[in-house]
DNA sequence: TAAGGGTTGACAC
DNA sequence: GTGTCAACCCTTA
């Protein structure tokens, strides 16, 4: 059986790391990590995870480089042309991370927004699909906020939801 | 199959 | 205004 095989590569920014993982042409993963320790056992947790070959490659992110080195310098900036590959989750879940991907930047959403543009009444299962967001940043689950205008949660964590937040100047 | 989760809205105080 | 609670329903163990 032949083995798959798929590129990563690193982008550091002030808050810490983020890690990027494509086969071909199709973003896998936009990972955040807090140090390149972790970065490290993080990708030998994938190799299993993918059953594939992982292997070092910054070439085959300039597009992905460049987008995010303009948004982290605080431009708008947007992720729709890269190749995400939704289908990773659930159907549910690729349904909630195709309609949190076109909330604009610099602009919020709420649970329940996101959950009635799907036809959807389960609000907390909208926050479970966002929280298992694999496209960190592109999918822009930092943008969707609690009807009563909190933070609400966030998977990588509060204090990076408010930087990305202050980055957009939405804070 | 039960428990938990990045929520919400209604109700009581 | 604040606290509590039931309901929504998907995912995971």
């Amino acid at each position: 059986m032949k083995t798959k095989k798929y590129i990563f590569t690193t982008f550091s920014f002030p808050q810490g790391i983020l890690l990027f993982v494509k086969q071909k042409e199709l973003l896998k993963e936009i990972k955040y990590l807090s140090s390149a320790k972790e970065v490290k056992s993080y990708l030998e947790g994938l190799c299993n995870k993918f059953k594939g070959e992982i292997v070092d490659d910054a070439a085959g992110f300039q597009k992905e480089s460049e987008l995010f080195a303009r948004y982290f310098q605080g431009e708008p900036v947007d992720f729709s042309p890269l190749s995400l590959d939704f289908n990773l989750g659930t159907p549910f879940q690729s349904r909630v991370w195709r309609e949190a991907h076109k909330i604009p930047y610099g602009q919020t959403s709420t649970y329940k927004q996101l959950a009635l543009k799907i036809n959807h009444l389960g609000y907390r299962s909208i926050g479970q699909a966002l929280g298992r967001n694999p496209f960190l940043i592109a999918v822009p689950c930092h943008r969707v906020l609690s009807s009563d205008g909190s933070l609400g949660g966030f998977s990588a964590g509060i204090s990076l939801k408010k930087y990305l937040l202050h980055l957009e100047k939405v804070l």
